[in-house]
DNA sequence: AGCACGCCGACT
DNA sequence: GTCGGCGTGCTC
């Protein structure tokens, strides 16, 4: 091979590109999947690259340059993997550097540093700029280049170096500094090659604390200097004594950051009821047969997936496979997490969003190495560098935490399926609530659809009472509770229950107005009404985090009847605490988890019976399972339900059938209040019934009559800058030129096919102005359409970029807000 | 993006 | 002549 194609780490959208280099000197060394560094650009700074793909022919047409160094001795990305980065930069429009960087290592920011020494003092035919150079190098000695061109500012460096280093009076280094460094922990080892009588005697008998020390260390052989001193009471200086004589050696050592240090006690296998069973052998039979199909398991809540994901798994490590579970973020509980360590042990690493840079690198590289076989983790594990992967588990399928709202704008289970089609691994899914897409799929053959309609333990369904709101207020209630969810909390008290109270919003108010003149503060970045949180005293917006004091008078009118509408969490928390003195009360939101560990600490409190009412948002929705738990009110089931975006009614009902399944999972019988505005919502209907298949057919018909997913695809393009006049003006270039593209394919669908340009729904944030065109198409225009939408917003072939302006490209987005 | 090139006016 | 300031266009 004598060409290698190459992506190069650097974020200009112009660059965004295969270039081919030469392989110079490494010739077969090279592999797809290794990093290399290469010359760039006319100065040919020295940049860091990807090697993509390797060929003899070159078609030419440009002057080749050579490959400078390799940065890996073997691919750090898999051909697999590779492939998968290569598809998704394809499949959701995304940069090359984007759709690559997740199937590379966590924090691949190798920094890559070129120094400059000075070889030979000679003044001798220099011009100016060359003398300037020369004398720096002379006083400062070796020097990092990105220095003397700050510090120097010469003109033309780049190329004065290159002349300069031709004519061998000065040098360049290219050093690689690695910003993820291994961790490391001084161990002591014994020097065993000295015999005891000898090593009493170099020790003397006046120093006692070292002979102790010694003694210990025979008796031991290795331990950790920090245990050391701390077992013995001694101080650094004395080991090195013992060191300085020879009888003993500090190392090194490389250990691993787990962040799993708590002792997991092992999570009993558990026997299947029939249904279980069922599910599990079929998929099992699929294996075998190396049939390659794919599964949904829908079950209701409890109904035992967990367990069924479990023996997969045993399985799959009983025929040397891997395997990936993935979980939505706010399900990676400790709760699940043990489970699945608490099961298979030192053979499962974790990844989610809290782990630390170091923590995360190095569960990347065990799982690269082959030191573990499961992966329990969020949404990117689903990259997770394994060899042999022989299952993909997609736990609670339909969250909305499996889109990626970042480039690559990815869809996890797209991507799963695609990687089963590279790997031949299997797909098995499972929700409660499926989402209406997936369910569609199934029902169109795609899945094997496996169903679990009973709950594991014999316990059975939650009853479930649905509350008008608009009553209560006819019947005097001003309230947040309405009369019912009052008594059983007050029930659940006296009998020691537990209860969960569940609202979708974080904050005290929601959104402050003046009464007088209906004035709404909103924050100045955002085009968004600011949350008041109580325990600050502050607005807080809760898209851009800006905080303000609230105001006394109107700001715009100067009235003074400011007034505070909507509930939040904390309000929830202070009014049950004044309805409930003596309940034991705690709020789980992200304002009082942020702290790491903290999530760990209420969920273990819970467990312990050590929390009588827990009040939470979304957190709380999902996976957990505290058997005393008998009671779960949704203090405002209309939240979501509001929302101006084709999802919503199926958002609402998953989130309220959700959370009704956190009751009652134990011995006695659970109940659910769902406090509503809407109470004859097909969503909230249906989900006090926990009757998906009703609510399916509602919804899908609805989504086939209004022409939305999954009968068509959407796109969206959002324009977004600071500066208005441009978003406007770059947005109705930019509609044009996909009006004029889809008069020429389907005329008479323009109407309904292409939506905009308009604001998007929330039309500022971070003072960022956004404009969105959305635009629907079949399957069959796919590749022509996103052809088009390349080459305008991505090659910017009709030159709409000037710097004012960015492009956001969404292929089926799961939220058009 | 980052850099070099090239064109132009102002200055030794 | 030649320095430097900015607009333009390319990067294998």
């Amino acid at each position: 091979m004598k060409y290698a194609q190459i992506i190069v780490d650097n974020r200009a959208s112009k660059v965004n590109k295969i270039f081919t280099y030469g392989v110079g000197p490494f010739g077969d060394f090279l592999m797809e999947g290794m990093r290399v560094i290469v010359p760039f650009g006319r100065g040919n700074k020295p940049i860091k690259g990807l090697i993509i793909k390797l060929i003899d022919v070159d078609k030419g047409g440009y002057k080749l340059k050579e490959i400078i160094d390799v940065l890996d001795d073997k691919p750090i990305a898999s051909k697999n993997l590779l492939e998968l980065g290569l598809w998704m930069r394809d499949r959701y429009l995304s940069p090359y550097l984007d759709a690559l960087q997740p199937i590379l290592p966590p924090g691949d920011y190798k920094e890559i540093n070129t120094f400059v020494e000075l070889v030979d003092y000679k003044y001798d035919k220099l011009n100016n700029a060359e003398e300037k150079l020369i004398s720096y190098l002379h006083k400062n000695g070796v020097c990092l280049l990105d220095r003397i061109k700050t510090e120097l500012k010469i003109p033309d460096i780049n190329n004065i170096i290159k002349k300069l280093e031709e004519a061998n009076i000065i040098n360049t280094i290219i050093d690689i500094k690695t910003s993820i460094t291994k961790k490391y922990e001084k161990w002591v080892l014994i020097d065993s090659d000295i015999d005891y009588e000898k090593a009493i005697s170099i020790i003397g008998n006046r120093s006692k604390k070292q002979l102790q020390i010694y003694e210990y260390m025979v008796q031991n052989k290795e331990i950790q200097l920090n245990k050391l001193l701390e077992l013995l009471n001694t101080s650094l200086s004395t080991v090195k004594a013992l060191e300085q004589k020879g009888l003993i050696r500090i190392r090194e050592r490389e250990v691993e950051r787990s962040p799993i240090n708590r002792s997991i006690p092992y999570y009993k296998k558990l026997i299947f009821n029939h249904e279980q069973y069922i599910a599990y052998s079929k998929i099992l039979e699929s294996i075998d047969e190396n049939k390659k199909k794919n599964f949904l398991i829908h079950g209701v809540t409890g109904s035992g997936k967990t367990e069924i994901y479990l023996q997969l798994v045993e399985e799959m490590l009983r025929r040397g496979k891997d395997t990936i579970v993935l979980v939505p973020e706010i399900s990676l509980t400790p709760q699940t997490i043990d489970r699945f360590v608490g099961r298979f042990g030192e053979n499962v690493a974790v990844l989610h969003s809290k782990l630390s840079q170091g923590e995360r690198f190095d569960q990347w590289r065990s799982i690269k190495e082959g030191r573990v076989k499961i992966v329990v983790g969020a949404r990117s594990a689903i990259f997770a560098p394994f060899n042999n992967l022989g299952l993909i588990i997609i736990d609670e399928e339909h969250e909305d935490t499996y889109k990626s709202s970042q480039n690559p704008k990815y869809d996890t289970i797209e991507v799963a399926l695609k990687r089963c089609e590279l790997e031949n691994s299997i797909l098995v899914m499972g929700s409660a609530t499926p989402s209406v897409g997936t369910y569609y799929n199934t029902l169109k053959g795609k899945f094997e659809l496996l169903e679990l309609k009973s709950r594991a333990t014999k316990n059975t369904l939650p009853e479930v009472v649905l509350i008008d709101m608009r009553d209560e207020l006819l019947k005097g209630n001003r309230s947040i509770f309405s009369y019912t969810l009052y008594d059983e909390l007050k029930k659940n008290l006296e009998n020691k229950k537990q209860s969960i109270l569940f609202l979708n919003r974080r904050g005290f108010s929601t959104f402050i107005s003046c009464r007088s003149c209906g004035y709404v503060v909103k924050c100045d970045n955002c085009d968004i009404a600011m949350t008041y949180h109580k325990n600050i005293n502050k607005l807080r917006c809760h898209y851009c985090g800006v905080t303000m004091e609230p105001p006394i008078l109107c700001p715009k009118c100067k009235s003074k009847y400011i007034k505070y509408f909507g509930i939040g969490t904390e309000k929830v928390e202070e009014q049950v605490r004044e309805y409930f003195p003596e309940a034991r009360i705690v709020r789980m939101d992200s304002d009082t988890t942020a702290l790491k560990g903290s999530f760990e600490n209420i969920l273990e409190d819970m467990k312990n019976n050590k929390i009588d009412i827990l009040i939470g948002t979304q957190m709380i929705s999902k996976g957990l399972d505290f058997p005393n738990v008998t009671l779960v009110g949704v203090v405002a089931a209309d939240t979501t339900l509001n929302l101006p975006d084709f999802r919503s009614p199926e958002k609402a009902f998953q989130l309220i059938t959700q959370v009704a399944g956190r009751a009652g999972r134990g011995d006695s019988t659970g109940k659910v209040v769902i406090q509503t505005y809407n109470p004859n919502h097909y969503s909230i209907l249906y989900s006090k019934e926990q009757d998906y298949n009703s609510f399916y057919d509602t919804e899908i018909n609805l989504r086939k009559e209004f022409l939305y997913p999954p009968f068509i695809n959407i796109i969206s393009i959002l324009v977004y800058g600071d500066n208005l006049c441009s978003v406007k003006k770059k947005i109705m270039d930019l509609y044009d030129i996909i009006k004029t593209y889809m008069l020429g394919i389907h005329k008479e669908k323009i109407k309904d096919y292409l939506i905009g340009p308009n604001p998007a729904p929330i039309e500022k944030i971070k003072n960022n102005y956004r404009w969105q065109i959305l635009i629907k198409f079949e399957d069959k225009d796919m590749e022509e359409l996103k052809a088009l939408i390349n080459r305008v917003c991505i090659l910017d072939e009709y030159k709409l970029k000037d710097g004012e302006i960015k492009f956001s490209i969404d292929i089926n987005p799961h939220t058009i807000l």
